[in-house]
DNA sequence: GCGGATCAC
DNA sequence: TATGGTGATCCGC
């Protein structure tokens, strides 16, 4: 347990080791000994400004892990800890009532996608190492990966592992192209699907093994083998019976294969009980360390130490980590949906500046390419955030809101930007971003209930073929967001927008410059650090020393389950009452049946009546429903530091 | 509402 | 010489 404490045999602690060797460690094909990797990319990156600043958050998440434990100690100290296991056994068996193994939810995943499309317009790429980026790596090549190259690592450490390593810049319309192709053999069989990225999505494929009377195995095969006929592209999945599990097993026979967990309680535990946690989606390196600080290495150590959890459950999430050990999760599968979108930003990287009209020059063009994006996507909103990173690569943001709408004009944008910055400076600066948020969809005006409006106009709009470029609200799922995906790491890649359908092109190529990795900076050291500025204001948060921590600064600290993660089944028939976003009324009845009603009280023109009413009201929310997306999160929490 | 922080891709 | 960009969410003020 306790790995940190522990003397270190060379100068750079594991734990840092580990840091250095980015995100994407746990990940697919990786090399020989990743010891000697990391140490060969902690040498390479010793020195430098980004070396010091992941020492400094290597620290101080060392110091976090000694209070929490401090405080584990103390919570334990005459507790009837047989009697705390003994009620977490409770919520468990609970838990295990609700658990839902009636959806088979299999999840997409394209193999190195950016890589294989290279090879597809390069054949002789194929076997040879590889990686696909500039400056900064988005994804490598198999071959690649065996020498420890991953996306996400600078191109010069990734040359150092391997001189010869040939490297492409990226072709984001052709990726997108050819994520488009994919998705749409994927909705084949399940029209509802959800497009998590480019390369990435989920199926719940219950009715189409019911419908043809075929095992989920053999419709993925099937699936499969259709993608690579048509496109020349390998993907792998995983089947299961949640997002989650089915997440997983889609790494387990990566690259080119699937996996399938037995719809079965007792296999499903048994899997979930040695898998580590850092697989669990949502759990990141900075958790895992938490975790493991506590003695909590595999899901099947979180029912082992239960009683400690449950104890420090405001720090961990007791909730959510029982799930995970029970391998229960959403399994509720369906297209993203635009009002679902909660800000819009743009942020740039360059070489270090310090001169004040030069980083107003940088603002300005951040604003220019935020006015765009809003512009283009349709969207206003009542928040403004500024974002600022300083050449040691500390992160700042600073914000505003407004009680209007905010003009989208790039003069505006950066008029509130200047706002923002000028009392932080001086600085030196090597990013500067702008994010909105409090979103107003300016397309489709209805603000107020968005979810089943757009849901209906989708599912419509999407029968009769919709080719048309914007205007005409309605837009189905403009392609712009989704979720986004830029840079990938572990796997791969990155992002585009809105592949999501047959619909605009146009507009989804430019959704996809956007994606373009920067990089650009040719950095110059910058002399001095000049570290002296700091930002100003910083709220030393300091007082959250809301526990009984001890020492100075950071408060508080760890793991949190998150509301979310749907807890319970809910196939999708459960007849409750809900509220129509058009003609108000309360009715009783299923999700089918709920739709069903809204697509009459549109189709009677009410929409017209929706959207005045709701530009009065700005603020009722989306209705919901299901659960939600997105996963868990939650997890650790940390006060500044410094 | 604000700012720090983590995570996914 | 040299380490992305977009979006979401959570926590503690």
């Amino acid at each position: 347990m306790d790995s940190n404490s522990a003397p270190r045999p060379t100068q750079t602690s594991d734990s840092l080791l580990h840091r250095l060797a980015g995100p994407s460690t746990t990940k697919a094909g990786l090399a020989n000994d990743q010891t000697d990797i990391n140490r060969v990319i902690a040498d390479a990156s010793k020195g430098s400004k980004f070396y010091e600043n992941e020492k400094r958050k290597d620290k101080d998440l060392t110091e976090k892990i000694n209070r929490i434990l401090q405080q584990r100690d103390e919570a334990r100290r005459g507790v009837d800890i047989a009697q705390i296991e003994h009620n977490v056994d409770q919520v468990i068996s609970k838990m295990e009532a609700q658990r839902d193994l009636t959806q088979i939810i299999v999840h997409v995943d394209m193999d190195a996608f950016y890589a294989n499309v290279e090879i597809l317009d390069d054949p002789s790429l194929k076997g040879t190492i590889f990686a696909v980026g500039g400056g900064v790596l988005t994804t490598a090549s198999y071959e690649a990966r065996k020498h420890g190259i991953r996306s996400g690592m600078p191109e010069y450490i990734a040359k150092k592992l391997y001189p010869n390593l040939k490297v492409i810049r990226c072709n984001i319309p052709r990726y997108a192209e050819m994520s488009k192709k994919v998705m749409s053999i994927f909705r084949r069989y399940d029209p509802n699907m959800l497009a998590a990225s480019v390369d990435e999505g989920y199926l719940n494929i219950t009715q189409y093994c019911e419908d043809r009377l075929q095992t989920a195995d053999e419709v993925v095969q099937e699936m499969r083998r259709t993608v690579e006929e048509e496109t020349n592209l390998t993907v792998s999945a995983g089947i299961a019976p949640n997002k989650m599990l089915a997440k997983i097993c889609s790494d387990r026979n990566k690259p080119n294969g699937q996996f399938k967990l037995d719809f079965d309680a007792t296999t499903i535990k048994a899997f979930m009980h040695d898998l580590s946690i850092r697989k669990v989606p949502g759990i990141g390196r900075v958790n895992e360390r938490l975790l493991e600080s506590i003695g909590i290495k595999t899901c099947g150590d979180i029912y082992t130490h239960r009683a400690t959890l449950s104890l420090m459950d405001k720090q961990f999430g007791l909730h959510y980590l029982l799930q995970t050990y029970l391998g229960i999760a959403s399994n509720h599968v369906e297209p993203y949906h635009r009002e679902e979108r909660k800000s819009i930003g743009a942020e740039r990287t360059f070489s270090a500046i310090g001169d004040k009209d030069k980083l107003f020059k940088k603002l300005e063009e951040v604003a220019a390419e935020l006015e765009d994006d809003m512009e283009r996507h349709g969207w206003t909103g009542k928040t403004v955030t500024l974002k600022y990173k300083l050449d040691t690569y500390q992160v700042y943001t600073r914000a505003k809101s407004f009680d209007r709408w905010i003009s989208t004009k790039k003069e505006d944008l950066f008029a509130i930007g200047k706002e923002l910055l000028l009392p932080e400076l001086p600085l030196r600066l090597r990013l500067i971003g702008l994010r909105v948020t409090k979103l107003k969809d300016l397309r489709e005006n209805a603000d107020a209930k968005p979810g089943s409006i757009k849901r209906f106009l989708e599912s419509a709009s999407e029968s009769t073929s919709p080719r048309k470029k914007r205007k005409l609200d309605v837009d189905v799922n403009d392609g712009d967001n989704e979720d986004s995906p830029k840079l990938s790491q572990d796997g791969f890649e990155v992002s585009m927008p809105g592949y999501d359908d047959d619909e605009d092109e146009a507009n989804l190529e430019d959704d996809i410059e956007e994606l373009e990795i920067s990089t650009e900076g040719k950095p110059r050291s910058s002399s001095k650090p000049s570290s002296s500025s700091k930002p100003s204001s910083s709220k030393p948060t300091s007082l959250a020393s809301s526990f009984r921590i001890t020492s100075s600064s950071k408060p508080n600290s760890a793991i949190k389950p998150t509301s979310r993660s749907t807890p319970a089944p809910k196939p999708e028939s459960e007849v409750q009452s809900q509220t129509c976003p058009i003609c108000s009324k309360t009715l009783q009845m299923d999700n089918t049946a709920f739709n069903a009603h809204i697509d009459f009280c549109l189709s009677k023109g009410a929409i017209r009546e929706a959207q005045a009413e709701s530009s009065a009201s700005i603020n009722s929310k989306p209705i919901r429903l299901e659960p939600r997306k997105h996963p868990p999160k939650k997890v650790a929490r940390r006060g500044k530091s410094r």
